[in-house]
DNA sequence: AGTCGTTTGAAACGGACGTTTGATTCAGAG
DNA sequence: CTCTGAATCAAACGTCCGTTTCAAACGACT
């Protein structure tokens, strides 16, 4: 009762920033108004204006206060990976996933309305977003990009670029749209278990990256 | 003479299309007005009312008017695989991703726009665009998932689901999220040339299809 | 107790939005 | 010619938006 009772003035910030993430998740960006917002955390209207400067402020605000652990938590797990293992890239590649997907289990909202912010991330209209976006995962991509080119090193540097953008889009899409894989399979698959979609997810991928070089592109290749 | 030099009403409506489907790609489907899309169409205001009803009217025609002619396509290349041949499972992949490259490659607006768009595709926000997109794709959805349980018998009903679910993820990434590839990746890689983007999915899809069966998941996988 | 900087409150601002209206234009049928 | 119905137009409607304002409340410190 130390911290939570006696005052709510640091609570209104965080109010904010939990009240943004559920109604940008849910309606998107513009749709989602700053006193639908405003009226879900419980404080003022101007209380945005004030704490973010701008609903671009707060908007910013919401993706990096998710963005930056997330990355934090997957170089760490990077770091603790062993390049030299049978299953190494199982290795590094869990070290991507891992985070992302625990992230959206963990969201307080539950699966469908967070994961699809996150899944959209990469494709926001929104510059400003781009932006935060870009920022903060540039240093972890190299890092992986650097991971991986060590352990798949029959691969050029553009398609291993590729590869890891398809890695990336196979993940962005299973956080982002369980919902309407739920619909299409039929009720066949269901995001509410995690760990399986991160085993599916982990099989699949290792098996693309490690498929040989593209043909038609003049690369080392290695059995074409 | 007859239908489009005489008179131009018909032209009013694909005039709003392709506007709307420009301006929704830049800046999204809320954040895009009428009166923006009008102008840019050259045409009234009101002419948004008259031929669609109202804006959410637009935005479904615009989704409509792609998707339906896209599988169609891929429909009509779906059934000329040779399921027996041993490039068969090369074929089916190439039938679901080249209708939606090429579509993009020969979009009037240039790659980032109606791709971001397209890409996005799955998991807007918006429920009106959902249930379209749901519409149009659950047909092709179930047959592509037809022709990959009998190339790939080894995998149950919930993984295939989920590979399928990967493969438009990696096809939704990277047709939606190219320019951040070329930003991420510093320029190395560029989505200009569809056919090499097109030569590297196949590749690493085809693999990831491919492998054994996930861990864990007791079904009749066969080397593990 | 009194002052200061920080934070919240209610209310209003100007503007942009989607939609509607009613007049106008125009090709073709009688 | 008149009549008709589809199509377009300028203008306005009411609503909701992001932002601003300014007074009030609060904790910290002297």
């Amino acid at each position: 009762m130390s911290e939570t009772e006696t005052k709510e003035h640091v609570d209104t910030r965080e109010s904010l920033l939990d009240a943004a993430e559920s109604l940008f998740s849910e309606h998107g960006l513009a749709a989602a108004s700053l006193r639908a917002i405003t009226q879900q955390a419980g404080v003022n209207l101007a209380a945005v204006s004030y704490h973010f400067g701008s609903k671009e402020g707060l908007v910013r605000a919401v993706f990096s206060r998710r963005l930056k652990p997330l990355n934090d938590e997957r170089k760490e797990m990077l770091e603790a990976c062993d390049l030299t293992a049978a299953d190494g890239l199982e290795q590094v590649l869990r070290a991507f996933l891992v985070p992302a997907v625990r992230m959206i289990r963990d969201a307080p909202e539950g699966v469908h309305g967070f994961g699809r912010l996150m899944g959209r991330v990469f494709s926001e209209p929104n510059e400003e977003v781009r932006k935060v976006v870009f920022a903060e995962f540039k240093e972890t991509v190299d890092r992986f990009m650097a991971a991986f080119r060590v352990l798949l090193p029959h691969l050029s540097p553009e398609e291993l670029t590729w590869r890891f953008h398809f890695v990336a889009g196979s993940m962005a899409h299973t956080i982002g749209c369980g919902q309407m894989l739920e619909e299409l399979s039929g009720g066949v698959c269901r995001f509410a278990n995690v760990d399986d979609a991160l085993a599916y997810l982990e099989s699949f991928l290792s098996a693309g990256l490690r498929a040989p070089a593209a043909a038609g592109c003049p690369q080392h290749s290695q059995g074409d």
